[in-house]
DNA sequence: CAGCATCCTGGAAGATACTG
DNA sequence: CAGTATCTTCCAGGATGCTG
């Protein structure tokens, strides 16, 4: 065991790897919106303030475990708020921050780009498949 | 078993959730961008075209497999597009289509919006771990 | 109502070896 | 050089049951 083995060397090129990127803000974009259930979820929250039972109505097909996953992570994000009202049963209502409304704000022009282009995507795929 | 069992009732709102959401163009551009080596390839590509050893090179950590697997889709929704040179040993540069063009500079939107509001994000983040 | 804890599986992605 | 083929690992995410 004098030498290092291909687990270690890879260990440390990953080691590498995951400095620089975790240096890199658009990595960290990345894996903030890289997540249906994130796109889906500030959507929603774009119409409004919402409780958790709407969300999951709205965002059909969510567990609600990845909600609650996903609406933590927001909130520790500070893109979105969270808000408990001490009723009985207890009432929570989730809401975009302004820090989630410019997000949304930018993550709207994407949606519109699908809008505008999927068409064109589609077109290639099939000219593509058809090959 | 005369009714319907529960993995028969999910197997159903499954498919009809599956229907919908296939049909809604902000789904497909989020499983089409929603992928860091999409995400990465692309912005290289937006430097100029690059041959596959470049990308290879510039894009730390990705394996042939996934580097090859993004090209191809990338290239199948007319995205990129891949230039043949039959040369010994053969020669392949990638560039960006039009439709690649328009979709990153949308892209590059996003891009922004994290090296502008990354360290508010961090801040929350802090303020949320620190509870 | 709005979660948390636990178990489990499919598929994404990495390692490795080979080739026109 | 630019891939393909194959094996294997890993974990996101779904299912299910329980609770303040």
């Amino acid at each position: 065991m004098a030498t290092k083995n291909a687990a270690q060397q890879r260990a440390d090129r990953k080691h590498d790897y995951d400095a620089y990127l975790a240096a890199c803000p658009s990595r960290q974009l990345l894996e903030r919106i890289s997540n249906k259930w994130v796109v889906l979820v500030l959507n929603e929250l774009g119409d409004g303030p919402a409780r958790y039972s709407e969300i999951a109505r709205v965002v059909a097909g969510v567990s609600q475990k990845m909600l609650t996953q996903t609406l933590r992570n927001l909130e520790r994000d500070g893109l979105v708020h969270r808000d408990v009202e001490a009723t009985v049963p207890v009432t929570v209502t989730y809401s975009l921050t302004e820090l989630g409304s410019s997000l949304l704000k930018v993550m709207g022009q994407l949606k519109l780009w699908a809008e505008d282009y999927m068409p064109e995507v589609f077109a290639a795929r099939e000219r593509y498949d058809a090959l």
